[in-house]
DNA sequence: ACCATAGTTCATAAAAACGGAACAAGCGAA
DNA sequence: TTCGCTTGTTCCGTTTTTATGAACTATGGT
């Protein structure tokens, strides 16, 4: 199959970053891709806390997120494994990043306490 | 004319404010806002820099970012006066948007140097 | 009233996203 | 190899969003 391409730093950008993340969908993505210390596959998404989500979408938002330079897709057999790029970004994007996933957090917090 | 509505803070969201500011031309105008002591209009950013772009184009960029809450516009006789909202949203959304303004100036710079 | 200026809304076209169906690729078993 | 199963991609029609010229509304000056 065609290799997967991911961008290298230099070539990655704020405006593609913005436009990934502001998909509630990718966010859920890449947050559990971070926390989990295991590689994470597209078909442990296909059910979301809140919503099913159709494996062609989800193929195309982890497109998204891969293009965005935010994850590394590696083929491992059948599945694909995807790990953060974000310790990569930071030198590029400092605080950016983080305070953008800690802001969705703190919105999602609140609307569950009120 | 229909009273201009800007959202509560409260009900300014992550994703409105990162899909607001994925767009070059709606960043151009939020910085230049900010940057500017005195209040722009619409027209101020009919001949950009880099590109023209249309009226009507603009009148949506300026309802996108004012619907994020990221500025407040106020009727001044006939045109409208733009004033970002950034010092209201930082007790809500901290360094996020400074952040992401910061990384835009960046790449900015870059692209001129090299 | 008339004209000029600033901005919005409408109508349509272009672009992007969604999602089911078909497809391709890897793996194990026989 | 071939079959069957699983994972993910691509194709394609539908829906949603965005871009923009034209028409329109609102305000101010003369």
């Amino acid at each position: 199959m065609k290799p997967l391409q991911h961008p290298a730093i230099e070539d990655v950008t704020v405006e593609g970053i913005l436009h990934a993340l502001s998909d509630p969908v990718r966010v859920q993505i890449l947050k559990e891709i971070m926390r989990s210390s295991a590689p994470k596959t597209c078909s442990d998404f296909l059910n979301l806390p809140d919503r099913v989500v159709p494996k062609s979408t989800l193929s195309q938002h982890f497109r998204v997120l891969r293009e965005a330079g935010l994850i590394r897709s590696e083929r491992k057999g059948v599945e694909l494994h995807n790990t953060p790029r974000c310790e990569e970004l930071k030198p590029r994007f400092g605080q950016m990043i983080g305070a953008i996933l800690t802001a969705y957090a703190e919105e999602y917090a609140e609307g569950k306490g009120g």
